[in-house]
RNA sequence: GCCGGGGUAGCUCAGUGGUUAGAGCGUUGCACUCAUAAGGCAAAAGUCGUGGGUUCGAGUCCCACCCUCGGCACCA
């Protein structure tokens, strides 16, 4: 059985989780659904990213101790598993035990790579950060307003440098894929510009004592860019379960935000070189979710709440905006006008109206039942008519896109499908038929249409699973409803005299 | 500033140098009734950023310019 390792970013927990973040999980959801429906055994991990400095200044301002708000705002995180019906396997923390014995692991395998230097900057005590010269607002601190001071401190720094040519080759050779390719030039073309040496460490007295010590030097703490990404490799227990490690890793994709990609196709390689460990294969970067054209922020107050949005419209109505309406790769628009646009258009009058409209005639005309045919299901004009959009383009299409992460391109062509069965349904005219007592026509029509939903149902599965589950309980599609579906169980034709419940409207109109 | 994408219908976008430039959404009209007043058919709608050039022929290739978005390191 072929194995799939897939990652999401692990976020920051100084704050709660908001729509951008919702839209990295789902599309991973997607990914790791897709996999499963191949038959493939899939490990999908995502988790948070606890040891930031951050955090320390948000519950000192809270005036809560440092773990208890990073307790409370990883539980966050976990529940998007529920409200966005996410699908994954494992959840990491970084301040668990498995992660911080999986970061210093990391840092001893790294060893011939890191050597103390001192590190000498312009830091603002307010804001306990260090500034570039150009970062500055009349050589003050753009957050204070004040004088900087000149600090020196002696840390730990690791030879990215060494690496650089390496580097180059491993992203120029696809040997890790980066995904899109304008995201695998500009790392190139930044690995291109060379590379300096990184600073790795921090003192642990800056730090307040949180984060992760360095081995055997516990007046310092690992940085917290190389302590979060090991923690791909400590989800699958590096450090604590060689077994596990060995048949996991490499990830087969790590799916992160535009913002973080060089931390990721370049350091993280470049740890991974020096430790002499297996490197990922490839990286997909997704874009961001911006409000009204603006970006999300704290500041302009527009952070747009998953939690609530599907209180509001559901859970599948928000994988399906955020998979449908946000090309994968770039930036994508999230305003209420359009969510709601989108959902009466595709979803109320799309796909929740065929499948209404389809059931009812079924109950009306056939007695509830799938009706008996004497063709060859195999050759219905939904299926196999190539003048048409037949159901097995959009499979063709899934297949095509998915892989590609172009998750709009497949519910595109799914939908190009629905509308399909629209018009065969006006084309022939059921109702007519039932009243001119054509029942063999009439039943070849239906029967048609059942199966096109039983085939819809199988499409949408992994962008929307719980509108897929309802449509499969109403075709009773039993290899539908098992825990991980196969793709080749969607083969089969829906059988004749199957007792079809009529549902209530899967997208009610907004 | 440097590098790289974009600029095509009201909106979002497709368009290997070759007929009258396409799709979806939205708008308008027509006919229908199984359906969540849903669905179908049809129509209107574009100086293809601007100005040059190459070519029998340019949205597509070349040059210049304008606008816009992204990247240009240690948020240590």
């Amino acid at each position: 059985m072929k194995k799939f390792y897939v990652t999401t970013a692990i976020d920051y927990v100084n704050a709660p989780p908001h729509c951008g973040h919702a839209l990295e999980k789902i599309q991973t959801d997607a990914i790791a659904r897709y996999h499963r429906l191949l038959d493939e055994e899939v490990l999908f991990l995502t988790g948070t990213d606890e040891n930031s400095l951050k955090n320390v200044q948000a519950a000192k301002k809270e005036g809560i101790p440092t773990k208890k708000l990073v307790d409370r705002n990883s539980k966050k995180f976990y529940e998007l598993k529920k409200v966005l019906n996410l699908s994954f396997d494992d959840f990491i923390r970084t301040t668990e035990e498995r992660h911080i014995k999986g970061a210093q692991k990391l840092w001893l395998a790294c060893k011939k790579d890191i050597y103390k230097k001192t590190y000498r900057g312009l830091y603002c005590i307010g804001c306990e950060e260090f500034y570039k010269e150009s970062e500055l607002e009349d050589g003050l601190c753009p957050e204070h307003k004040t004088k900087l001071e000149l600090v020196e401190e002696e840390n730990y720094f690791f030879r990215l440098s060494k690496h650089r040519d390496e580097l180059e080759k491993i992203i120029k050779n696809d040997e890790i894929k980066v995904t899109p390719e304008s995201r695998k030039n500009e790392i190139l073309s930044f690995i291109k510009s060379g590379l300096e040496d990184i600073c790795i460490s921090r003192s642990a007295e800056r730090a307040h004592g949180w984060g992760i010590d360095v081995p055997g030097d516990p007046t310092q703490k690992i940085w917290v860019w190389l302590e979060a990404l090991s923690n791909y490799i400590n989800g699958v227990e590096y450090a604590t379960d060689e077994k596990k490690f060995k048949k996991w890793w490499p990830a087969d994709l790590h799916v992160i935000g535009k913002g973080i990609s060089r931390f990721h196709c370049i350091y993280w390689p470049a740890f991974l070189l020096s430790a002499k460990l297996p490197l990922p294969k490839k990286i997909f970067v997704h874009g961001y979710l911006t409000v009204g054209g603006q970006k999300m922020s704290k500041s302009l107050g527009n952070i747009v709440d998953p939690f609530e949005l599907v209180e509001k419209y559901g859970t599948d109505s928000v994988r399906y905006f955020l998979l449908r309406e946000i090309p994968s790769a770039e930036d994508g628009d999230f305003t209420y006008e359009k969510f709601e646009k989108r959902y009466n258009s595709d979803l109320a009058k799309g796909l929740g109206n065929l499948v209404a409209r389809t059931l009812t005639m079924v109950e009306k005309y056939c007695d509830g039942k799938v009706p008996e045919i004497d063709k060859d299901p195999d050759s219905h004009p939904l299926r196999i008519d190539t003048k048409i959009h037949n159901w097995k383009k959009s499979w063709a299409d899934v297949d095509k896109h998915v892989p590609n992460f172009q998750f709009n391109e497949a519910l595109s062509s799914i939908w190009k499908f629905i509308t399909e069965a629209d018009r065969y349904i006006e084309e022939n005219r059921p109702w007519d038929l039932a009243k001119e007592g054509k029942i063999k026509e009439l039943n070849w029509i239906l029967y048609g249409l059942l199966n096109a939903i039983h085939q819809i149902a199988w499409q949408i599965y992994i962008f929307i699973p719980e509108t897929s589950v309802k449509i499969a309980k109403a075709l009773k599609l039993e290899k539908l409803l098992v825990k991980d579906p196969k793709e080749k169980d969607s083969w089969t034709n829906i059988r004749p005299g199957t007792e079809v419940k009529e549902i209530k409207p899967l997208f009610p109109k907004v």
